[in-house]
Parts: C-alpha cells; sequence; structure tokens
DNA sequence: GTCTATATCCCGATAGAC
DNA sequence: GTCTATCGGGATATAGAC
C-alpha cells in the first residue's frame, strides 16, 4: 500500500498544532498567519481553506486545549479513590498539568486579555468543560456522605480553587522572574507548592 | 493670574492616563495609538513627541502602575500590627487593591503574554519594587523571632503566592465566567476568596 | 508645543491556475 | 486539495508649517 498523496487529517492536525505554539508564544493580536504557515508543512492557502481564517483557527485551539485536559482528567479514575485521595490526585494532576503545559495556561490568559470574546462563539468549549464539575460534584457528595467533608463547599468553587493555585505560578513568572531575579520553576519551592495546594484544598473542605 | 496656553505635565498625565486604559483593555498590539489620541484632548503627534514611540509609552504605563501600588503598600502602617495581622492586612489589600485596579491586574497579564521583553527595559521597576519585598522580609523575621511562624519561606515567594492569588480572581473572570455561567463578581464569592488569601498564607507559614 | 497630511510597511485575506 | 502571486486596509511613524 504506497503512501497516501494527500493526508487531510493530517494537515489539518498539524496547522493545530503549529497554530497552538504561535497563538501561545505571541498572543492573538501577535501571532502571524504568515509565521503559522512558514512553520507548517502547508501554505497559507490550506489555512484558510481549513479553518476559515485566523479567529476561526484559535478559537479551534482554544476548543483542542480545553478537550485535552478534560479528557486527561477523565483518565484519572477518580472514582475508585475515596474522596479525600480523590481531591489531592486530581490537585496533582492539575498542577503538574499546567507545569507540563505552559501553553494551556498562557492560551487561557490571552483569552482573558481578550474578555473571553471567541470563546464566547465556542458552545463546544462549555459542552466539553461540563465533565470536570460533575466529576468534583461525585467526590463532593461521597465526601460528605461518608462525613470526611463538611464545608458547603460547590463543585465549580472547588475548581475554581484548584485551578487558581496551580495557574499563577506559570502564568506570572516572567514579569516575577524579571523583578525580582529568582527562578520560580526551582525543582524544591515547585514541589512543596505542589504539596501545598492538595493540603490546603482539603484542609478547606473539612473545614465549616 | 490667566491660565496657562500650554500645560505640558497635565497634557503628559493626560496621554498616561488614556493610554494606560487602552493598554489595559486591548493588549500591547491590540491597542491603537490613534484610539489613544482621539480620547485625549491632545493629538498623535504629541504622544511622540512626549514619550517617543508606542513602546516607550507602554513602558511608561507599566512603570507608573507599579509605583502606584507600591506607594499604597508604603502607607499601610504594617509595622506597627503584629506579623499575622500584618500579613492578613497585606493579603487583604492586595486583593482590594486588585478588584479595584483591573486595570493593573490586566496590564501585567498582558506583559507576562510577551514574556516580559517590554518590563525587562525598565530598571526604574525593578527598583521601584524592591519595597515589598523589605517590608515582607520585616515581618516574617519578627514572626520568626516571636515564634509565630516557623516555614522556611523568604519574602519574595510570600509575595509572589500573594498577589498570584488575588491576580487570578480578577484576571481570570472572562474565561471562568463564561465556560462555567457564574458571577465571580458576587459580593458574597468576594468575600469568601479574599478571606482563603490570607489563610493561605498563614496556613503556610505556619506549616513547617 | 501644536496641528494636518502623508509616507511606508505589514498582514490578513483572496484570485485563479492546476 | 494545493500552489503562487497579489490585493487592500489599517497602523505606526514622520514631514513640515505655524
Amino acid at each position: 500500500m504506497r503512501r497516501k498523496k494527500y493526508d487531510p487529517e493530517r494537515t489539518r492536525r498539524d496547522i493545530l498544532t503549529i497554530a497552538t505554539h504561535e497563538f501561545a508564544r505571541n498572543g492573538y493580536n501577535g501571532a502571524r498567519i504568515d509565521a503559522i504557515a512558514a512553520k507548517t508543512s502547508t501554505t497559507k492557502r490550506m489555512i484558510y481553506y481549513y479553518f476559515g481564517g485566523k479567529e476561526a483557527l484559535y478559537i479551534a485551539v482554544l476548543e483542542d486545549q480545553y478537550a485535552r485536559i478534560r479528557d486527561r482528567e477523565a483518565e484519572l479514575g477518580l472514582d475508585a479513590l475515596d474522596p479525600e485521595q480523590a481531591i489531592r490526585r486530581l490537585a496533582e494532576f492539575t498542577f503538574d498539568y499546567d507545569h507540563a503545559n505552559p501553553a494551556f495556561v498562557r492560551l487561557v490568559a490571552v483569552e482573558n486579555i481578550h474578555h473571553a470574546r471567541h470563546l464566547r462563539k465556542s458552545a463546544v468549549i462549555r459542552s466539553v468543560n461540563s465533565s470536570i464539575i460533575a466529576t468534583i460534584d461525585q467526590i463532593l457528595k461521597r465526601g460528605r456522605r461518608e462525613g470526611r467533608f463538611v464545608a458547603k463547599v460547590q463543585a465549580v468553587d472547588v475548581h475554581m480553587l484548584m485551578s487558581a493555585l496551580c495557574f499563577f505560578h506559570v502564568a506570572n513568572l516572567h514579569t516575577f522572574g524579571t523583578i525580582f531575579s529568582r527562578d520560580f520553576l526551582s525543582p524544591s519551592l515547585r514541589r512543596t507548592h505542589r504539596k501545598l495546594v492538595a493540603d490546603f484544598i482539603i484542609h478547606r473542605l473539612k473545614q465549616r
């Protein structure tokens, strides 16, 4: 079987991957369609052919990024763990994910600069993200039933807290690093923060 | 005494204020010199006359914003409070400041998108920011001396933690609000988060 | 110090052949 | 589905008179 001359799915994926890094690195306005095309195995014309335009491509990138993290979370098998362990596992995963995927963190920051104007146009993103709230909600319910968690906190707030605690360390690296000449990525600092995030959230759930 | 025909200092301030909002709203690349000029009492030519260019104007905005928050912190009188109260007071101030000044938060986010490329060119910003580290350092030293704080945490890390947590609630409003249809500006949620930030830091300082 | 008019460049988008 | 060539709008920056 000879190699296919054209491979649309592969081309699409290729464009999306390159675009993800370009948008994450330079922001929406700073990103250049020409730069993306140059790094792709295909041409600028194809970007318009497959995605329609700059904004549509950017939205596709966001959708892909949110889908990825939610997919990874779904593989954690949190339902099998006891509630406290499940929360800890999820917190540590979130922390590790953000550090391993600064592009995701940066894209979320970029989209916030734009008041979520583009994200708002995607129904996909909202539907994709519902899974994490459902997952956390299950864990909290089990925890309360077993008398382990007493706080009246909503799932969405737990998600918010977790994201916030993990997010900052990656998102604000550059200004802090420059102003205070400090390396916020040192392994020991990371390890400490990672544990602290999980500890604190559990502490919070056990508090009334 | 008749009104002066020209008032350079006033013109400069005027440009800076308008520019602050334009850059905060649209980011560096999204900001338009034309838009700034239109809202000012002066013309585009004057922006180049006073500041030199887009990047220089943007850097001037950043310098002004950092100077403002550091000035306000200096007025808090933290030295008079006991260490734990001082940390709590500072955390709450930071939280309130970020909520009252979303432009500051957004500008920092913008600058991080650009890998602090512009901020790096300003020696002023680094020197202006040293005060907050000295202040926190004093508090931590007193706290350790009195046996209240046991963690071996550096002042710069405490500052980072505090800023970042307050930051998130303002900076990521748009994506979170859109995805989860939740109002992150509601007074009750704000109150909870405000307390949480201080609790988190103090929790950290008392941990070994 | 201030104003109007304009140069110049760059980038997103498309035309049209194959 | 893919390629090359190019349009057209818009933004930063400046010229030059007052």
